[in-house]
DNA sequence: ATTGAATACTTTGCATGCAATGGATACAGT
DNA sequence: ACTGTATCCATTGCATGCAAAGTATTCAAT
C-alpha cells in the first residue's frame, strides 16, 4: 500500500478509536515520527482527512474535530435525511422484486446481532454491529453516493460522540425503530421506511444531546 | 494566497467552465507547467479536487469527472433529500422567528432574477442566479453542514450537465416551482416547503433525463 | 514585577531529485 | 499476421533541502 494511504488510514483509526482525542493537535513532524515515514505523505493524508471532516486545518498543524452540540445536531439532521433516503430506496427496490431475498435475511441477522451486542453490554461491538446495520441499508439503496455521504457522517459523528458510549438504557426503543425500519423495507413501503429511519436518526440525535446535556451538570 | 489554494481554485473553474470536458485526462507535469508552480502544490490540488468528487484519480494522473445517467440520477436523490432539509429548516426558523425580513425579500428577488435572465435566453447567467437561490436557502438553514455538501452535488452535477445547458422550454414550471418553495418558506410551512423543494429537484432530474435520452437518438 | 521588543526556534509551504511503477512500443518468434 | 516478451519512457510517490511565517522565549527597561 502506498505510504499516503498508510497514513491516512492509520490516523483515521487513531481519531475513531480515540486515541486522538477531539481538539488533539498534530503536527506534521510529530505524525511523520510515530509513523516512521516522511512529511510528504503525512501532509497528504491530513489533507484527506481534511476532506473527510475528521481533522481542522488548525493555522499550525491539525487538529482531531470537535463538534460543538449544534454542529452535531446539524450533522444528525443530515444524516437523517440521507438514512431517510437510502431507508426508501431499498425498500422501493424490495417492492419491485430488484433485492435479492438473501440480502433481507443478511440485514435482519445485522439487526439481531446489534440488539444481542446491546443487551449483552458489549458496548464497542454494538456500535460496529450499529454501524453495520444502517451501512447495509445504505448498500441496498444502491446509491452509492448517497452511501458515501452517509460514510463521512457516521465518521465524524462518531469521534464527538465517543464519550457518551456509555449509552442510556433504550436498548428497547432502538430495536423497536429498528424492527419498525425492517419491516418497513421488507415489505417495499418506500415511505413508512424513509420516515421510520428519519425519525430514528433524530432520536438518536435527541437522546445524545439529552446526555450531553446531563454531562455538564 | 497559498499556491496549492490558488491551484484548486483555478482548476476548479477551468472545470466548471467546461474548458476541461468531462473524462479529460490531466497530469501533474501539465498542470504544473499551465499554472506556473511546482509538482507539488499541484499534487495537493489534484488530491483536494478528489476528495470535491470533481475529478476522479484514474491511474496515472486524473480526469475530470463523468458521470453516467445512473450516477448523476443518485446525485439528484441525494441533492433531492438534501434541499428538501434545508427548504424545511429555512421554513421553521421563518415561522419561529428567527429570520430576518430582509433575507427573504432577497431571496425572491434572486428567483425573479433567474426567471428573468432565463425568460430573456441568458443561460450562462441564468445558471449562476438558479443556484444563488438554491445556495441561499441552504444558507437560510442556518445548517452548513448541509450547505457544504450541496455544494459538492451542485458542482458535480454542473459538470456533467453542461451539455444540456441549451435547456428546454420549461422554464414556466420552474418558475411556478420556485414560487411555491418561496411561499411554503415565508409561510413558515416547513413540511410543504420541504416536499416543494425536493420534487422540484426530482422534477429537474427528470426534464435532465430526458435531454439525455434525447441527445442519444 | 510587568510590559515591551528583539531574537531564536519550531513548523509549514514549495521545489527538486531520485527511485519505482506502469504502460506503451518495438522486436522477435511462431 | 499475430502474439508474447523485453526494453524504454513517461509519470508518479516519497524524501530532503531551503526559505518564509509565525510563535515562544528571553532580556531589558520602566
Amino acid at each position: 500500500m502506498q505510504q499516503t494511504d498508510a497514513a491516512r488510514t492509520r490516523l483515521r483509526e487513531l481519531i475513531l478509536d480515540g486515541v486522538y482525542a477531539p481538539g488533539q493537535r498534530l503536527t506534521e513532524l510529530e505524525a511523520a515520527a510515530v509513523l516512521a515515514m516522511s512529511r510528504t505523505p503525512v501532509r497528504e493524508a491530513f489533507r484527506a482527512l481534511v476532506a473527510d471532516g475528521l481533522v481542522r486545518s488548525a493555522g499550525r498543524g491539525v487538529s482531531v474535530v470537535e463538534l460543538g452540540p449544534q454542529a452535531l445536531r446539524h450533522a444528525y439532521q443530515v444524516r437523517g435525511v440521507l438514512e431517510g433516503l437510502t431507508a426508501e430506496l431499498a425498500a422501493e427496490r424490495q417492492r419491485r422484486g430488484e433485492m435479492a431475498p438473501a440480502e433481507l435475511t443478511a440485514l435482519e441477522r445485522l439487526a439481531a446481532d446489534a440488539q444481542e451486542a446491546t443487551a449483552a453490554g458489549r458496548l464497542a461491538e454494538a456500535v460496529r454491529h450499529n454501524r453495520r446495520f444502517h451501512g447495509r441499508i445504505a448498500t441496498l439503496s444502491a446509491n452509492p453516493v448517497a452511501a458515501a455521504s452517509l460514510e463521512r457522517l457516521w465518521d465524524q459523528i462518531q469521534v464527538s460522540t465517543r464519550r457518551s458510549l456509555a449509552a442510556p438504557e433504550r436498548p428497547d426503543q432502538v430495536a423497536a425503530q429498528h424492527r419498525r425500519l425492517l419491516a418497513a423495507i421488507a415489505a417495499g413501503r418506500a415511505e413508512e421506511a424513509h420516515a421510520a429511519a428519519r425519525e430514528h436518526v433524530m432520536d438518536t440525535c435527541a437522546a445524545h444531546e439529552r446526555d450531553g446535556t446531563e454531562e455538564e451538570r
